[in-house]
DNA sequence: TCTGGGGTCCTAGGACCC
DNA sequence: TCTGGGGTCCTAGGACCC
């Protein structure tokens, strides 16, 4: 958790600018001062702008757009797969910096992230550290970023936005009606289209509509999101830099929209089969394990189903992911053409924090995984329903029953 | 010729238990 | 005999972000 709450705070937020165009002209710098743009596929369909240089962006290209029409709207445009071990390795090269500065860090994402340096004290005023992180970044690294100073991590997310590139932006509590009221509602963090939409229809156009709106409106629209919204619009944002969070990880998935739609069953297999084995992968990287997994289907009109199941047990291998996913898809496919195939393990644990309950479970009681499963098939069908489903992991491992239909089962398994 | 792939958080209804 | 209300878990979907 971050330094004390009460005090006022001082929360940075680095923004990379155009990072992955960024750190391509790093390693090569004559692609400097050219319209640069990271693709998915060059060649696909899913071809979409990932990020562009400014030199792009001038002539009108912007994120998520197809290729098609950036090429169209910039035909020098260079187009270029992303690296992400490249960017990977920048990343870590940057919060290595902001390390040297803080424990107090929050990464968001590869390119973006939060400090709290309430409680530096050797190293000059925050405008001071601001600049002489930037221009380390930019020395040593090559990249531009933005920066952001507020007491709060919403006001430091909206400052880092205000200057680009290469700013550094203070935004104090009595700035906000100036600096922040005049900006539309749908430029701030929280706020997408669908919102947007909403706020409009209760006349909210500019963020001091929003600070100003009746709460009780806004929670009837929006559920708790427009109290929170509205707080964020008078400046108002509690929430701590939290450098944990990063390593909380609550689902790992791999999805893959196909070259052309398809009904056929054997490369929809075979997909299962690649996207099971990347979740795996990155499951076991990670050293975690998962309770439930899901299927995402998109169809050939981008109407998009996820089904899900979740276990008995925690899992990490490719053959429990593949069997569940492929059970989950034989229940629910339509017979439509498909698009997009996903599979996305969720309820995520650390595996040593789950080996014990493991232990316990199976190990313990001298019973197989497989073998444990058939005996919940046999007692189940036997029973006609399954007793673990409302049982608690320590009601299972102390054998205490609460009903004598659990109890049943549990001298039945025992045998 | 539309619109990728990786995530998080929130909501809402039904089942089930006490 | 004919019921309330509170709580948790599971599932599905929506909104948002980078």
């Amino acid at each position: 958790m971050a330094p004390e709450t009460k005090k006022r705070r001082i929360i940075f937020h680095i923004d990379m600018n155009c990072f992955y165009a960024s750190v391509e002209m790093a390693y090569n710098p004559k692609l400097k001062g050219k319209p640069v743009a990271i693709a998915g596929n060059p060649e696909e369909r899913k071809g979409i702008i990932v990020t562009s240089s400014y030199e792009a962006r001038a002539k009108g290209v912007k994120t998520t757009m197809p290729l098609w029409q950036a090429k169209k709207l910039c035909p020098q445009l260079i187009v270029m797969k992303p690296n992400f071990e490249r960017y990977r390795s920048a990343s870590r090269e940057i919060f290595k910096k902001m390390a040297d500065i803080t424990p107090y860090i929050q990464p968001v994402s590869i390119d973006e992230g939060y400090m709290d340096i309430t409680n530096v004290t050797n190293l000059g005023s925050a405008v001071e550290i601001a600049e002489s992180l930037q221009k380390q970044i930019l020395d040593d690294l090559d990249l531009p970023c933005s920066i952001g100073i507020a007491p709060n991590k919403f006001l430091a997310k909206m400052a880092s936005d205000m200057k680009k590139p290469l700013g550094i932006t203070i935004l104090r509590k009595r700035e906000i009606a100036t600096k922040l009221w005049p900006l539309p509602v749908s430029e701030m963090y929280g706020v997408g289209e669908k919102t947007a939409k909403k706020l409009k229809a209760l006349d909210i156009h500019t963020i001091e509509d929003l600070a100003n709106k009746d709460v009780y409106q806004l929670k009837q629209v929006l559920g708790i999101n427009g109290e929170r919204l509205k707080n964020r619009a008078n400046g108002i944002d509690l929430s701590p830099v939290d450098p944990e969070a990063v390593n909380e990880f609550k689902s790992i998935g791999s999805s893959q929209t196909l070259p052309q739609d398809t009904t056929n069953e054997n490369e929809i297999s075979r997909l299962i089969q690649v996207l099971a084995d990347n979740v795996e992968r990155r499951l076991k990287r990670k050293q975690a394990v998962g309770r439930s997994v899901q299927l995402t289907i998109r169809y050939h009109d981008r109407t998009t189903i996820t089904r899900s199941k979740k276990l008995q047990f925690y899992i990490d291998q490719k053959k429990d992911i593949v069997d569940i996913a492929e059970d989950l898809w034989n229940t629910h496919w339509n017979q439509d053409p498909i698009r997009l195939l996903g599979i996305t393990v969720q309820d995520i644990h650390d595996k040593q924090g789950i080996a014990e309950q493991l232990d316990l479970f199976t190990y313990e009681k001298e019973a197989s995984k497989e073998k444990l499963y058939s005996a919940i098939d046999d007692l189940t069908s036997k029973y006609g329903k399954n007793p673990f489903k409302q049982w608690k992991q320590q009601e299972v491992k102390d054998h205490q029953p609460r009903t004598s239909f659990q109890k049943d089962f549990l001298d039945d398994y025992k045998k």
